[in-house]
DNA sequence: CGATGTGAATAATTTCACAGCG
DNA sequence: CGCTGTGAAATTATTCACATCG
């Protein structure tokens, strides 16, 4: 691999660019197929330059008056996101959005595979969701190391999540998603990324309000 | 209002102080209760220094050897992000996501309230999820309107997204989160914040690979 | 004292602008 | 030509460091 160091919201927009190549490929199966920065960025919404720049960190070996070829942009994206891997994840937390993230399906297409659920809530342990059983949190270690698994999917209360954290990375977890509303913490070497939902719409509202 | 501006990385991190401070709120009832930046910052993880920079732009008035007064402090941020006032939300795509997202508790407790549920599937249409009827999509103009909403919250497939923006903005919406796998465009005075469950798992895996 | 508030320094990110290639 | 690739400039964000205040 070895990519020199790409800054993070670089990595952000990658992702963005790779979804959007997606639709291209989808579209014209035909041979060369190649795309200007130009293209790309009014297709997601970021200037050329932006794209230019972002891409100069992959080396995507563009050709002056034609732009990037497509298919071989996207490879090369894969390999950088990882997504020329399939990647076995665990989802902690058997609430609505456990479920919602259990049934998505654009997880699965991208490599993704939630191969068990756990919840310490004995009333859904058993149910089947998308065919998998929901586990109790008790067998999670021993799942986590004997599939060695290296990506969980936190979707547990405030109060549960820096808990489960320390006893997914002690479980050998090297990547967590987090839900909870709570930002939590893990030693280096495990890379965490906190989502909440919360403050999101919050953006909205003050958007709203230093309006006028 | 009018508070200078505030850059966007600091809008994002006063949302996670003000989720923090809650507990600190519920903790003790009693009096004068003060928190430092070196406090606040252990517990979101972030630095001492940047507690205060950010929180330099709401001017907090702390005192020198005790801190921020915490229910001051709450209020304070309560009115830059809009938390003092409550706001109808209408939710567009009643999939499983959109189900989470109906059910979250989150979103009422900040003042964010789901008033209407729209889906273009008949099917759905009727169903009944934590006391909202789900409607059909065409009537959605008409409860924009007639409510004077103004936020939309956005769970519907690729395909639909610029779509059903378009017709949101056109009905009055001034600001959309977007939890589509594309991101929307909106004309200015429409703020749109996109949120990809997929693009945070590519975050995850990018660290996987570029590890070793 | 030990904390804030805040200029100033540093680092990261975005944007510009243009040489050079096919 | 019209595009990429890429230094350099501009902007934005983070961190430092310290005067100041209660």
């Amino acid at each position: 691999m070895m990519k020199g160091n790409i800054p993070p919201a670089t990595i952000e927009r990658l992702t963005y660019y790779r979804r959007h190549l997606e639709r291209y490929l989808n579209r014209s199966a035909s041979g060369a197929n190649f795309i200007s920065s130009g293209e790309l960025g009014s297709q997601t919404h970021l200037s050329a330059a932006t794209v230019r720049r972002d891409l100069f960190y992959v080396k995507p070996g563009g050709k002056p008056r034609l732009g990037y070829d497509v298919k071989k942009l996207c490879l090369t994206l894969d390999a950088v996101l990882g997504l020329d891997k399939r990647w076995k994840v665990v989802l902690v937390g058997a609430g609505n959005l456990g479920k919602a993230l259990s049934f998505y399906q654009g997880f699965r297409k991208l490599g993704f595979e939630i191969v068990a659920i756990f919840d310490n809530d004995r009333e859904k342990v058993g149910r089947n969701w998308n065919g998998i059983k929901v586990n109790h949190i008790k067998n999670i270690a021993g799942v986590i190391k004997s599939g060695k698994i290296r990506i969980a999917v936190l979707a547990v209360p405030f109060g549960a999540a820096q808990g489960m954290a320390d006893m997914l990375t002690k479980a050998g977890i090297k990547a967590i998603l987090n839900f909870a509303p709570v930002s939590v913490a893990a030693p280096s070497g495990v890379f965490v990324r906190n989502v909440d939902l919360s403050t999101e719409l919050e953006n909205l509202s003050h958007f709203l309000v230093s309006e006028a």
